[in-house]
DNA sequence: CAAGATACGTCAATATGGCTGTCCCATCTT
DNA sequence: AAGATGGGACAGCCATATTGACGTATCTTG
């Protein structure tokens, strides 16, 4: 290991230092709305499935199993639940009636709203502390750790319409 | 809401961005490493202990449980798998011998350093993608959001020696 | 139109990784 | 000697995920 050190194993400071930032900044920020859900009895499963159904009105139960990477099963209590709650509701398909597609009740949508209000302070304090140069480079990494066969998944949140 | 929009406000789109990018990001790093994991009958809560186990070496059972966020249990289950497989091994604290230091054995420290190659390949893989001044601001943001009383934890890795 | 594929739901059992509460021992501090 | 601290252990619980099997409504296609 004298010439041919490779410039990936030079790196192993720099990997260690993102790991651990990532490991820190998403727990961190993900534990920011725990309280909030807590006091309906919701975990951070039930979020996951409330904020995408908010990023994409009349997602389907399928797409947001993809995008969740969970199984139906696990999906299918989450959605229960919230549906409980009063915060999800579904309507039939209109092009094919089989699908249900997914709803937040006004409810729903104001209890996101304030989940969501936890997740923008903190991030929008991130960004303002970095500067918008960091903003684009924080982006850009994290776009390159998404496997390029997730990517259009991912990309097709940012358009919002469908 | 026509005047006194806040800046905050405006930026939910960004917010979002950097929401799901987290989101992503966060769970594709680590399930790459999942494989590896399962060959030996172990899961993400293990290599988190693992990791910075082979991070901080000799690091004592209370600075783990701080570094991990969970209970004094949680953990008790996890070393003990790992010190069943023959990855970690304690000595008695040096100038207290009520601690336990905590480091890996040979046979851990391949262990962990196999499945960091997972995390160095696509990292790296992204950061090169990124560039260099991206890996700073990835870095800036991540350190925003990590709140100011365990900034001085984080920071604490850095530093390989104690 | 019949046959098969697809979208979704559901029952049952299991694993993982957290949690609380309680009690214990060894060791350090005062 | 008394109390505080580091760590371990027992018991039970909860949240979130898994697999496998099966059912039903609806769409698609030969």
């Amino acid at each position: 290991m004298t010439a041919a050190a490779s410039p990936l194993f030079l790196r192993e400071h720099e990997v260690r230092r993102g790991v651990e930032l990532l490991f820190f900044g998403y727990t961190r920020l993900t534990r920011s709305i725990d309280e909030g859900l807590a006091e309906h009895g919701l975990g951070r499963a039930h979020h996951r499935a409330l904020y995408f159904i908010a990023r994409q009105p009349d997602l389907t139960i399928s797409e947001l199993l993809k995008i969740l990477s969970i199984t139906k099963q696990s999906l299918g209590r989450v959605l229960t639940d919230l549906a409980g709650h009063g915060f999800v509701e579904t309507r039939a398909g209109v092009v094919d009636r089989r699908q249900k597609l997914l709803r937040l009740t006004a409810q729903g949508a104001e209890f996101e709203a304030q989940l969501f209000d936890s997740l923008r302070n903190n991030l929008a304090a991130a960004y303002g502390a970095a500067g918008q140069e960091s903003v684009t480079g924080f982006w850009r990494v994290l776009e390159g750790l998404i496997p390029p066969a997730d990517r259009q998944m991912v990309a097709a949140l940012q358009k919002d319409i469908r």
